[in-house]
DNA sequence: TAGGAACGGAACGTATCGTTTCTATAAGGG
DNA sequence: CCCTTATAGAAACGATACGTTCCGTTCCTA
Protein backbone atom coordinates (compact mmCIF):
# COMPACT_ATOMS: atom_id res chain seq x y z
CA UNK A 1 0.00 0.00 0.00
CA UNK A 2 2.79 2.58 0.78
CA UNK A 3 5.44 1.19 -1.22
CA UNK A 4 6.28 3.51 -4.19
CA UNK A 5 4.41 3.33 -7.84
CA UNK A 6 7.16 4.06 -10.51
CA UNK A 7 7.41 4.49 -13.92
CA UNK A 8 6.82 0.88 -16.17
CA UNK A 9 8.41 2.27 -19.04
CA UNK A 10 7.24 4.37 -22.12
CA UNK A 11 4.10 3.47 -21.76
CA UNK A 12 1.05 4.76 -19.51
CA UNK A 13 0.98 2.70 -16.08
CA UNK A 14 -2.81 1.47 -15.22
CA UNK A 15 -2.32 1.38 -11.93
CA UNK A 16 -1.60 5.02 -11.73
CA UNK A 17 -4.69 5.59 -13.32
CA UNK A 18 -6.80 3.30 -11.30
CA UNK A 19 -5.45 5.41 -8.06
CA UNK A 20 -6.29 8.76 -9.53
CA UNK A 21 -10.01 7.72 -10.75
CA UNK A 22 -10.56 5.74 -7.22
CA UNK A 23 -9.13 9.21 -5.53
CA UNK A 24 -11.43 11.69 -7.91
CA UNK A 25 -14.20 9.09 -7.22
CA UNK A 26 -13.65 9.13 -3.56
CA UNK A 27 -13.36 13.02 -3.44
CA UNK A 28 -16.27 13.88 -5.49
CA UNK A 29 -18.09 11.25 -3.49
CA UNK A 30 -17.29 12.40 0.33
CA UNK A 31 -16.78 16.44 -0.34
CA UNK A 32 -18.90 17.49 -3.30
CA UNK A 33 -17.32 18.28 -6.94
CA UNK A 34 -15.62 21.47 -4.80
CA UNK A 35 -13.65 18.78 -3.28
CA UNK A 36 -12.04 17.86 -6.18
CA UNK A 37 -9.31 19.84 -6.90
CA UNK A 38 -6.45 18.36 -8.74
CA UNK A 39 -4.28 18.72 -5.80
CA UNK A 40 -6.19 16.90 -3.64
CA UNK A 41 -6.93 13.74 -6.39
CA UNK A 42 -2.58 14.42 -6.71
CA UNK A 43 -2.60 13.66 -3.21
CA UNK A 44 -4.94 10.94 -2.52
CA UNK A 45 -3.47 9.23 -5.21
CA UNK A 46 0.10 9.54 -4.42
CA UNK A 47 0.60 10.83 -7.84
CA UNK A 48 2.63 13.71 -9.66
CA UNK A 49 0.62 16.66 -10.66
CA UNK A 50 2.07 16.30 -14.18
CA UNK A 51 1.01 12.75 -14.42
CA UNK A 52 -2.58 13.88 -13.61
CA UNK A 53 -2.38 17.10 -16.00
CA UNK A 54 -0.38 14.62 -18.66
CA UNK A 55 -3.64 12.47 -18.96
CA UNK A 56 -6.34 14.40 -17.97
CA UNK A 57 -5.95 18.48 -18.85
CA UNK A 58 -8.65 19.91 -16.92
CA UNK A 59 -10.69 19.00 -13.75
CA UNK A 60 -13.86 18.11 -16.55
CA UNK A 61 -11.90 15.77 -18.23
CA UNK A 62 -11.22 13.76 -14.86
CA UNK A 63 -14.88 14.06 -13.89
CA UNK A 64 -15.74 12.36 -17.12
CA UNK A 65 -13.05 9.58 -16.85
CA UNK A 66 -14.38 8.78 -13.39
CA UNK A 67 -17.69 8.51 -14.34
CA UNK A 68 -16.94 6.61 -18.13
CA UNK A 69 -15.57 4.06 -15.63
CA UNK A 70 -18.61 2.98 -13.94
CA UNK A 71 -20.11 0.01 -15.55
CA UNK A 72 -23.19 0.89 -17.81
CA UNK A 73 -26.13 0.30 -16.88
CA UNK A 74 -27.74 -3.16 -18.15
CA UNK A 75 -31.03 -3.48 -20.73
CA UNK A 76 -34.64 -2.17 -19.35
CA UNK A 77 -37.18 -5.18 -18.40
CA UNK A 78 -39.86 -5.94 -20.36
CA UNK A 79 -42.62 -5.78 -18.31
CA UNK A 80 -45.17 -5.92 -20.87
CA UNK A 81 -46.88 -2.42 -21.06
CA UNK A 82 -45.19 0.70 -21.60
CA UNK A 83 -46.35 2.27 -19.06
CA UNK A 84 -44.75 -0.42 -16.75
CA UNK A 85 -41.77 -0.15 -18.95
CA UNK A 86 -41.15 3.48 -17.96
CA UNK A 87 -41.59 3.48 -14.87
CA UNK A 88 -39.02 0.43 -14.67
CA UNK A 89 -36.61 2.92 -16.43
CA UNK A 90 -36.90 5.49 -13.86
CA UNK A 91 -36.85 3.66 -10.87
CA UNK A 92 -33.41 1.62 -12.55
CA UNK A 93 -31.86 5.21 -12.76
CA UNK A 94 -32.92 6.61 -9.76
CA UNK A 95 -31.83 3.78 -7.74
CA UNK A 96 -28.53 4.01 -9.89
CA UNK A 97 -28.32 8.00 -9.38
CA UNK A 98 -29.20 7.20 -5.38
CA UNK A 99 -26.17 5.14 -4.80
CA UNK A 100 -22.57 6.55 -4.18
CA UNK A 101 -21.43 6.15 -7.97
CA UNK A 102 -24.20 7.68 -9.29
CA UNK A 103 -23.81 11.31 -7.33
CA UNK A 104 -21.51 12.21 -9.84
CA UNK A 105 -23.81 12.57 -12.75
CA UNK A 106 -25.69 15.67 -11.29
CA UNK A 107 -22.27 17.44 -11.02
CA UNK A 108 -21.38 16.44 -14.11
CA UNK A 109 -24.69 18.13 -15.80
CA UNK A 110 -23.77 21.17 -13.45
CA UNK A 111 -20.18 21.20 -14.69
CA UNK A 112 -21.65 20.95 -18.48
CA UNK A 113 -22.94 24.29 -17.92
CA UNK A 114 -19.56 25.83 -17.88
CA UNK A 115 -16.92 23.35 -19.08
CA UNK A 116 -17.22 23.05 -23.30
CA UNK A 117 -15.41 19.51 -23.07
CA UNK A 118 -17.65 18.39 -20.67
CA UNK A 119 -20.66 19.85 -21.91
CA UNK A 120 -19.68 17.89 -25.32
CA UNK A 121 -19.14 14.46 -23.87
CA UNK A 122 -22.51 14.88 -22.14
CA UNK A 123 -24.27 15.29 -25.04
CA UNK A 124 -22.65 12.40 -26.56
CA UNK A 125 -23.22 10.27 -23.69
CA UNK A 126 -26.98 11.55 -23.93
CA UNK A 127 -27.74 11.16 -27.43
CA UNK A 128 -26.67 7.39 -26.77
CA UNK A 129 -29.18 7.39 -23.99
CA UNK A 130 -31.43 8.53 -25.84
CA UNK A 131 -31.36 5.68 -28.23
CA UNK A 132 -31.52 3.05 -25.69
CA UNK A 133 -34.20 4.61 -24.49
CA UNK A 134 -36.20 4.01 -27.66
CA UNK A 135 -36.14 0.58 -27.82
CA UNK A 136 -39.22 0.71 -24.99
CA UNK A 137 -40.84 2.27 -28.09
CA UNK A 138 -39.86 0.38 -30.50
CA UNK A 139 -41.49 -2.51 -28.30
CA UNK A 140 -44.91 -0.33 -27.92
CA UNK A 141 -45.24 0.06 -31.06
CA UNK A 142 -44.85 -3.98 -32.34
CA UNK A 143 -47.52 -4.45 -29.75
CA UNK A 144 -49.62 -1.96 -31.33
CA UNK A 145 -49.59 -0.14 -27.87
CA UNK A 146 -48.68 3.42 -29.73
CA UNK A 147 -50.66 6.08 -31.58
CA UNK A 148 -48.42 6.84 -34.33
CA UNK A 149 -48.91 10.52 -33.97
CA UNK A 150 -46.25 11.07 -31.29
CA UNK A 151 -42.23 10.68 -32.59
CA UNK A 152 -40.62 7.85 -30.38
CA UNK A 153 -37.78 11.05 -30.22
CA UNK A 154 -40.16 13.28 -28.29
CA UNK A 155 -41.15 10.39 -26.01
CA UNK A 156 -37.59 9.73 -24.66
CA UNK A 157 -36.58 13.12 -24.20
CA UNK A 158 -39.92 13.48 -22.33
CA UNK A 159 -38.84 10.85 -20.03
CA UNK A 160 -35.08 11.76 -19.85
CA UNK A 161 -36.36 15.42 -18.73
CA UNK A 162 -38.48 14.29 -16.10
CA UNK A 163 -35.74 12.17 -14.77
CA UNK A 164 -33.05 14.59 -14.73
CA UNK A 165 -35.44 17.15 -12.89
CA UNK A 166 -35.90 15.20 -10.55
CA UNK A 167 -32.19 14.49 -10.22
CA UNK A 168 -31.62 18.04 -10.03
CA UNK A 169 -33.83 18.88 -7.81
CA UNK A 170 -32.83 16.19 -5.59
CA UNK A 171 -36.29 13.97 -5.46
CA UNK A 172 -34.97 10.58 -6.35
CA UNK A 173 -37.52 9.64 -3.81
CA UNK A 174 -40.27 10.66 -5.84
CA UNK A 175 -43.37 8.73 -7.10
CA UNK A 176 -42.09 7.16 -10.50
CA UNK A 177 -44.76 4.81 -11.06
CA UNK A 178 -47.21 8.24 -11.43
CA UNK A 179 -44.76 10.29 -13.66
CA UNK A 180 -45.26 6.67 -15.54
CA UNK A 181 -48.36 7.04 -15.77
CA UNK A 182 -48.78 10.98 -16.35
CA UNK A 183 -46.04 10.94 -19.19
CA UNK A 184 -47.31 7.53 -21.09
CA UNK A 185 -50.99 8.45 -21.19
CA UNK A 186 -51.06 10.50 -23.93
CA UNK A 187 -48.62 7.90 -26.54
CA UNK A 188 -51.16 5.16 -26.19
CA UNK A 189 -53.30 4.34 -29.02
CA UNK A 190 -56.83 5.55 -28.00
CA UNK B 1 -17.94 57.57 -14.17
CA UNK B 2 -14.75 57.84 -12.55
CA UNK B 3 -15.09 59.80 -9.15
CA UNK B 4 -15.87 57.76 -6.22
CA UNK B 5 -19.02 56.55 -4.81
CA UNK B 6 -18.50 56.57 -0.95
CA UNK B 7 -20.64 55.98 1.87
CA UNK B 8 -23.38 58.04 2.36
CA UNK B 9 -24.14 57.12 5.97
CA UNK B 10 -24.66 54.76 8.48
CA UNK B 11 -27.04 52.81 5.65
CA UNK B 12 -26.65 51.05 2.75
CA UNK B 13 -25.86 52.18 -0.85
CA UNK B 14 -27.97 51.72 -3.23
CA UNK B 15 -25.57 52.70 -5.91
CA UNK B 16 -23.44 50.87 -4.71
CA UNK B 17 -25.73 47.65 -4.50
CA UNK B 18 -26.81 48.42 -8.43
CA UNK B 19 -23.19 48.31 -9.05
CA UNK B 20 -21.94 45.09 -7.43
CA UNK B 21 -25.16 43.28 -9.24
CA UNK B 22 -24.50 45.21 -12.40
CA UNK B 23 -21.25 43.88 -12.43
CA UNK B 24 -21.57 40.29 -11.26
CA UNK B 25 -24.34 39.82 -14.21
CA UNK B 26 -22.12 41.39 -16.98
CA UNK B 27 -19.21 38.69 -15.89
CA UNK B 28 -21.55 36.17 -15.67
CA UNK B 29 -22.64 36.95 -19.64
CA UNK B 30 -18.93 37.69 -20.55
CA UNK B 31 -16.92 34.61 -18.55
CA UNK B 32 -19.44 32.39 -17.58
CA UNK B 33 -19.89 31.29 -14.10
CA UNK B 34 -16.17 30.97 -13.06
CA UNK B 35 -15.72 34.65 -14.16
CA UNK B 36 -17.83 35.47 -11.38
CA UNK B 37 -15.24 35.65 -8.25
CA UNK B 38 -15.94 38.41 -5.13
CA UNK B 39 -12.23 39.64 -6.89
CA UNK B 40 -13.35 40.39 -9.92
CA UNK B 41 -16.24 41.63 -9.13
CA UNK B 42 -14.94 43.86 -6.66
CA UNK B 43 -12.74 45.46 -9.07
CA UNK B 44 -15.79 46.05 -11.76
CA UNK B 45 -17.66 47.37 -9.45
CA UNK B 46 -15.15 49.90 -7.90
CA UNK B 47 -15.83 48.54 -4.49
CA UNK B 48 -14.51 47.06 -1.88
CA UNK B 49 -14.23 43.04 -0.74
CA UNK B 50 -15.10 44.22 2.59
CA UNK B 51 -18.11 45.86 0.87
CA UNK B 52 -19.00 42.87 -1.06
CA UNK B 53 -19.20 40.17 1.43
CA UNK B 54 -21.22 42.22 4.28
CA UNK B 55 -23.55 42.20 1.78
CA UNK B 56 -23.22 38.95 0.05
CA UNK B 57 -21.13 36.68 1.97
CA UNK B 58 -21.00 33.87 -0.67
CA UNK B 59 -20.60 33.06 -4.56
CA UNK B 60 -24.10 31.70 -4.34
CA UNK B 61 -25.82 34.62 -2.58
CA UNK B 62 -24.16 37.20 -4.87
CA UNK B 63 -25.55 34.55 -7.64
CA UNK B 64 -29.37 35.10 -6.62
CA UNK B 65 -29.18 38.43 -5.92
CA UNK B 66 -28.45 39.27 -9.61
CA UNK B 67 -31.38 36.72 -10.51
CA UNK B 68 -34.09 37.71 -8.19
CA UNK B 69 -33.01 41.39 -9.36
CA UNK B 70 -34.76 40.71 -12.99
CA UNK B 71 -38.02 41.63 -13.54
CA UNK B 72 -40.77 38.39 -13.01
CA UNK B 73 -42.11 37.34 -16.22
CA UNK B 74 -45.91 38.27 -17.07
CA UNK B 75 -48.57 36.18 -16.48
CA UNK B 76 -48.92 33.81 -19.52
CA UNK B 77 -51.37 34.19 -22.60
CA UNK B 78 -54.39 32.42 -22.47
CA UNK B 79 -54.79 31.13 -25.84
CA UNK B 80 -57.93 28.48 -25.47
CA UNK B 81 -56.42 25.49 -25.44
CA UNK B 82 -54.22 23.73 -22.93
CA UNK B 83 -51.61 22.69 -25.78
CA UNK B 84 -51.67 26.71 -26.82
CA UNK B 85 -50.79 27.42 -23.80
CA UNK B 86 -48.44 25.56 -22.85
CA UNK B 87 -46.56 26.15 -26.05
CA UNK B 88 -46.76 29.90 -25.14
CA UNK B 89 -45.29 29.04 -21.95
CA UNK B 90 -42.68 27.15 -23.39
CA UNK B 91 -42.11 29.60 -26.22
CA UNK B 92 -42.13 32.85 -23.30
CA UNK B 93 -39.72 30.98 -20.95
CA UNK B 94 -37.38 30.05 -23.97
CA UNK B 95 -37.39 33.62 -24.89
CA UNK B 96 -36.47 34.73 -21.25
CA UNK B 97 -33.45 32.08 -20.94
CA UNK B 98 -31.97 33.36 -24.80
CA UNK B 99 -31.44 36.84 -23.58
CA UNK B 100 -28.53 38.11 -21.70
CA UNK B 101 -29.72 38.46 -18.45
CA UNK B 102 -31.79 35.20 -18.63
CA UNK B 103 -28.63 33.13 -19.15
CA UNK B 104 -27.52 33.29 -15.98
CA UNK B 105 -30.07 30.50 -14.55
CA UNK B 106 -28.63 27.73 -15.48
CA UNK B 107 -25.33 28.68 -13.97
CA UNK B 108 -28.04 28.95 -11.03
CA UNK B 109 -29.33 25.09 -11.24
CA UNK B 110 -25.67 24.29 -11.96
CA UNK B 111 -24.31 25.71 -8.38
CA UNK B 112 -27.37 24.39 -6.78
CA UNK B 113 -26.38 20.78 -6.91
CA UNK B 114 -23.18 22.04 -4.54
CA UNK B 115 -24.06 25.07 -2.86
CA UNK B 116 -26.84 24.68 -0.18
CA UNK B 117 -27.82 28.05 0.08
CA UNK B 118 -28.12 28.34 -4.10
CA UNK B 119 -30.06 25.14 -3.52
CA UNK B 120 -32.63 26.26 -1.12
CA UNK B 121 -32.97 29.79 -2.66
CA UNK B 122 -33.90 27.48 -6.01
CA UNK B 123 -35.95 25.47 -5.01
CA UNK B 124 -38.34 28.36 -3.18
CA UNK B 125 -38.63 29.78 -6.71
CA UNK B 126 -39.60 26.87 -8.37
CA UNK B 127 -41.90 25.79 -6.39
CA UNK B 128 -43.34 29.38 -7.06
CA UNK B 129 -43.26 28.81 -10.60
CA UNK B 130 -44.82 25.39 -10.43
CA UNK B 131 -48.12 27.18 -8.81
CA UNK B 132 -47.73 30.04 -11.33
CA UNK B 133 -47.74 27.32 -14.23
CA UNK B 134 -50.76 25.39 -11.78
CA UNK B 135 -53.03 28.37 -13.24
CA UNK B 136 -53.37 27.13 -16.87
CA UNK B 137 -54.33 23.93 -15.30
CA UNK B 138 -57.01 25.45 -13.60
CA UNK B 139 -58.36 27.50 -16.62
CA UNK B 140 -58.39 24.00 -18.65
CA UNK B 141 -60.34 22.02 -16.33
CA UNK B 142 -63.20 24.80 -15.85
CA UNK B 143 -62.97 24.24 -19.43
CA UNK B 144 -63.85 20.94 -19.26
CA UNK B 145 -60.75 20.03 -21.15
CA UNK B 146 -58.73 18.11 -18.87
CA UNK B 147 -59.59 14.56 -17.80
CA UNK B 148 -60.01 14.45 -14.12
CA UNK B 149 -56.97 11.78 -13.47
CA UNK B 150 -53.88 13.81 -14.30
CA UNK B 151 -52.70 15.94 -10.89
CA UNK B 152 -51.78 19.23 -12.09
CA UNK B 153 -49.09 19.18 -10.12
CA UNK B 154 -47.36 16.33 -12.23
CA UNK B 155 -48.59 17.96 -15.28
CA UNK B 156 -46.49 21.14 -14.20
CA UNK B 157 -43.37 19.21 -13.56
CA UNK B 158 -43.84 17.37 -16.60
CA UNK B 159 -43.30 20.82 -18.84
CA UNK B 160 -40.97 22.24 -16.27
CA UNK B 161 -38.84 18.77 -16.66
CA UNK B 162 -38.96 19.55 -20.67
CA UNK B 163 -37.91 23.06 -20.43
CA UNK B 164 -35.20 22.45 -18.01
CA UNK B 165 -33.63 19.72 -19.69
CA UNK B 166 -34.04 22.19 -23.33
CA UNK B 167 -31.99 24.57 -21.45
CA UNK B 168 -29.37 22.61 -19.64
CA UNK B 169 -28.37 21.17 -23.13
CA UNK B 170 -28.56 23.92 -25.00
CA UNK B 171 -31.49 23.38 -27.01
CA UNK B 172 -33.38 26.67 -26.72
CA UNK B 173 -34.57 26.37 -30.31
CA UNK B 174 -36.35 23.15 -30.23
CA UNK B 175 -39.96 22.88 -31.55
CA UNK B 176 -42.09 23.92 -28.70
CA UNK B 177 -45.30 23.52 -30.40
CA UNK B 178 -44.43 19.65 -30.61
CA UNK B 179 -43.56 19.46 -27.14
CA UNK B 180 -46.38 20.96 -26.20
CA UNK B 181 -48.05 18.44 -28.36
CA UNK B 182 -46.48 15.35 -26.63
CA UNK B 183 -47.18 16.51 -23.05
CA UNK B 184 -50.38 17.16 -23.03
CA UNK B 185 -51.74 14.53 -25.84
CA UNK B 186 -52.57 12.62 -22.47
CA UNK B 187 -53.87 14.62 -20.25
CA UNK B 188 -57.15 16.28 -21.88
CA UNK B 189 -60.36 14.43 -21.69
CA UNK B 190 -60.82 11.80 -24.18
C1' DT C 1 -22.93 66.69 19.12
C1' DA C 2 -21.36 62.01 19.70
C1' DG C 3 -21.69 57.35 18.16
C1' DG C 4 -21.91 54.14 14.82
C1' DA C 5 -22.46 52.12 10.41
C1' DA C 6 -21.27 52.00 5.57
C1' DC C 7 -17.99 53.18 2.09
C1' DG C 8 -13.46 52.31 -0.81
C1' DG C 9 -8.99 50.78 -0.40
C1' DA C 10 -5.07 48.25 0.99
C1' DA C 11 -2.74 44.58 3.00
C1' DC C 12 -2.56 40.12 5.04
C1' DG C 13 -1.94 34.85 5.20
C1' DT C 14 -3.81 30.71 2.99
C1' DA C 15 -5.06 27.68 -0.69
C1' DT C 16 -5.34 26.06 -5.32
C1' DC C 17 -4.18 26.70 -9.78
C1' DG C 18 -1.39 25.21 -13.90
C1' DT C 19 3.44 25.00 -15.18
C1' DT C 20 8.17 23.88 -14.92
C1' DT C 21 12.25 21.49 -13.53
C1' DC C 22 14.45 17.79 -11.44
C1' DT C 23 15.66 12.79 -10.49
C1' DA C 24 14.79 8.02 -10.85
C1' DT C 25 12.91 4.18 -13.27
C1' DA C 26 11.82 1.01 -16.93
C1' DA C 27 10.85 -0.61 -21.48
C1' DG C 28 12.34 -0.86 -26.56
C1' DG C 29 15.75 -0.31 -30.46
C1' DG C 30 20.11 -0.49 -32.63
C1' DC D 1 24.71 -3.64 -23.87
C1' DC D 2 23.94 1.06 -24.11
C1' DC D 3 21.09 4.81 -25.41
C1' DT D 4 16.85 6.85 -26.47
C1' DT D 5 12.31 7.63 -25.01
C1' DA D 6 8.70 8.16 -22.05
C1' DT D 7 7.07 7.49 -17.80
C1' DA D 8 6.33 8.56 -12.36
C1' DG D 9 6.85 11.33 -8.47
C1' DA D 10 8.60 15.42 -5.90
C1' DA D 11 9.42 20.13 -5.35
C1' DA D 12 9.12 24.76 -6.41
C1' DC D 13 7.30 28.60 -9.15
C1' DG D 14 4.20 32.84 -10.17
C1' DA D 15 -0.53 33.89 -10.52
C1' DT D 16 -5.04 34.14 -8.84
C1' DA D 17 -8.81 34.05 -5.57
C1' DC D 18 -10.08 33.40 -1.04
C1' DG D 19 -11.85 35.51 3.37
C1' DT D 20 -10.40 38.71 6.98
C1' DT D 21 -8.77 42.78 9.06
C1' DC D 22 -7.45 47.23 9.39
C1' DC D 23 -7.72 52.29 8.00
C1' DG D 24 -9.60 57.02 6.99
C1' DT D 25 -13.72 59.10 5.29
C1' DT D 26 -18.61 60.25 5.00
C1' DC D 27 -22.92 61.13 6.97
C1' DC D 28 -27.27 59.28 9.13
C1' DT D 29 -29.29 58.64 13.71
C1' DA D 30 -30.03 59.02 18.49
Amino acid sequence: MTERRASIGARRNPETEAAVLDAAEALVEEKGISGLSMEAVARRARAGKATLYRWWPTRGALLMAVYQRQKRIAGYPDTGTLEGDVAGVLDTLFAHWRCPEGRIFRHIIAASQSDPDVREALEAYRLGRLESLSVLFERARARGELCAEVPAQDMARAVMAMAWLHLLVDRLDADTAGMARTLVRGWTAR
